[in-house]
DNA sequence: CTATAGTTTGAACAACTGGTTAAACCAGGT
DNA sequence: ACCTGGTTTAACCAGTTGTTCAAACTATAG
């Protein structure tokens, strides 16, 4: 009998059937809920704190069962890593199909960030990130997908600038597409775990930096819909 | 008798007498070796396995002493942020007084964090920053800093900013200097964090967006230096 | 029914954790 | 000499860690 299907019921508790959030790829009802609960004890306690028998207790599971899915404690959370990744792959490729403005893409950014934020997702990444630090199979699972991060920032940043430049308005020289990606995605890194100290401060700052960014957008995507000019800008 | 002084020597082994990392502040030499061996071992294995047992073998003392000199293993951590936050202020004032360009202040930002890299610091600053996310004395010890680091950079900004409307240019209305300054500071964390990704494609990326913003301030700088255009006074 | 294969369980293991303790050590003061 | 108070040591404690294992359970196939 392969694990696709749930077993019946068994004995087990009468818990909130595996929230909607790592649930996907046709894993079996006990590997989702040790995989969700794994998610949520980082989320709440961080990595440090992370061990195989609270994680068991969360997902209402004999914590030998955590070795018996998955060979071990790393590789669980290998997996919960794998499975954030295959999420934001999905949402991405989503996003992208989507043709809108550059202010549209930057707000439905903004919007998938609080979501995040609030979901324990920004912190699971964090606490992952930092983790990645000292183990190599962590940081191989980090890298591409941070690469890809880039990309798609890099992608958008080259469209942008070209549309500028076919207006002919022009950036000073070293202030390249690759130069703006990065500080965009590296701003955004910061942003992330300043949030995650929870300084109220911060938040007021971050949101007038991204309001910058957006009304920026906003003038770009409206002289772009305006009819280009006959022989050079006309503001 | 005070813990002032080193007490004669006992039977230690020979070991290379403290760094001078954080070997301050009046604290016996024990005390100090202790110390130390935690940088160390935070910047070599990460906060999640730190252990009393392997920071008093790197210090050449038996383990009981950590909690004999600090009163537990937290306390220790705690230590290590404190005396991490008086080398960062000391380093800060100092830079203060030296009335430079502004040019100059960046580029010795960037020499200090090239040091910071190499020596550790900047892996033990990530590694505090994230276990601060679930330990609230920890995360006391971080907030001021980071609010006292974000003031120091609005006050650069502010100048920047003056001086250019000094010269009768002004930037768009969102871009106030707190803004600016939230840019800045939340790139630097996030660059601070990719680096210790290891990816050596990000490497050359940072860079050249740290070279924009110093071609920016040298032209600045350059502005400012030169006499003042016709119509109004000097600053 | 029985056989079979996947799943679950409770108990156990050995290693490691932070912390404590009594005794020893080591100077200086009297 | 003795006492004193800070320091160091080895042994120890109780609790936690990840992992293993044989036995029990469950559902399906023959």
């Amino acid at each position: 009998m392969r694990s696709g299907k749930p077993p019946a019921n068994g004995a087990r508790a009468a818990r909130p059937a595996s929230p909607p959030w790592l649930a996907d790829a046709g894993f079996g009802e006990t590997k989702t809920r040790i995989l969700d609960a794994a998610f949520r004890r980082l989320a709440s306690e961080g990595y440090a704190a992370l061990n195989v028998r609270d994680i068991a207790r969360d997902a209402g599971v004999n914590h030998a069962l955590i070795n018996y899915h998955f060979s071990s404690k790393d590789q669980l959370v290998i997996e919960v890593l794998d499975a954030a990744n295959r999420r934001l792959l999905a949402r991405q490729t989503a996003m992208y199909e989507r043709p809108v403005g550059f202010a549209e893409k930057w707000a439905e950014a903004r919007r998938f960030y609080e979501d995040d934020l609030a979901s324990g997702f920004v912190r699971v990444q964090a606490e992952l990130w930092a983790a990645s630090f000292s183990n190599r199979a962590l940081r191989e699972k980090f890298l591409p997908r941070v690469l890809a991060w880039k990309k798609i920032i890099l992608g958008a940043v080259r469209e942008a600038l070209e549309a500028l430049e076919g207006r002919r308005q022009k950036l000073p020289a070293p202030f390249t597409a690759e130069v703006i990606a990065c500080f965009i995605a590296e701003f955004w890194l910061g942003m992330e775990f300043a949030d995650l100290l929870e300084a109220k401060e911060e938040d007021a700052q971050h949101r007038a930096a991204l309001d910058a960014v957006q009304w920026l957008l906003e003038g770009l995507d409206a002289r772009l819909a305006a009819p280009v000019p006959r022989r050079r800008k006309r503001k």
